[in-house]
DNA sequence: CCGGATCCTGGCCGATACTG
DNA sequence: CAGTATCGGCCAGGATCCGG
């Protein structure tokens, strides 16, 4: 988030968007979410997740660990063989914050025809606003 | 794009997490959940709607809330008086998506002291590794 | 194997000005 | 009042090299 103190949003949703927009900041943006719900079927190690993941880059799989362990959601372990080896796993913390996401991924999934049809039902409608021949 | 033709992100969660990723993308933005928030509480103009927000540019708005008619999820309504008048609106869709975007705002809010404490933690022992006195 | 550092690009978003 | 158009800054995020 940016720096507060300047943060007058909207006078009656103050703490409460604030909240959310704070979370929503952090879960997001490209990836969280997703590292989030592998994450949830048990630990895993760094290669596997980028394996698993398969379009994210090593950069962005580490910002985006690092920034979820930093919110006290993802637990980060080195463990000092050689070479070293470092598996990252929910925190109890992370589980809770599992449920609403997988809510709104079920939404998702349950909705996503209806969403894709609204979306062509729309263009179609601007094409022919457009093209008026 | 890597592999054209054969999309696979997991192999098992091709579609769930596509879809998943896709209403993420829609709402994870600066205003949507805000604006879906407020708009669930009833019908509201476009310059009520700038006013209720106060920190949205009139552009921002707009395009929101084009994003979220284009998705079927609210619904535009103009009124060809003079000066013209038009009125936003969720639809029932738009409804159904309001319950777990409400559900995530909660624990956003439940559990932000939690992450900031956990943020303030981590930034302490990251400020204790670099500074070796 | 893990991840830090650097360069670079696309797009998001804000500010402003102009139409109907 | 409601919206479009244009410009510009800023940052997320991908590619790549390097170091432990």
């Amino acid at each position: 988030m940016k720096s507060p103190g300047k943060g007058k949003i909207t006078g009656r949703f103050d703490a409460d968007c604030l909240a959310t927009r704070e979370i929503l900041t952090r879960i997001g943006d490209k990836w969280s979410v997703l590292l989030i719900v592998i994450l949830g079927e048990g630990p895993q190690r760094f290669s596997e997740l980028k394996r698993a993941i398969e379009g994210i880059s090593q950069r962005m799989l580490t910002l985006t660990l690092r920034g979820l362990e930093r919110d006290g959601m993802v637990k980060r372990t080195v463990t000092p063989t050689n070479p070293p080896r470092v598996d990252y796993d929910l925190t109890p913390f992370g589980h809770t914050l599992l449920a609403p996401v997988a809510e709104l991924a079920l939404w998702a999934q349950r909705h996503r025809p209806e969403v894709q049809q609204a979306r062509d039902a729309f263009d179609r409608a601007e094409k022919k606003t457009v093209g008026r021949p």
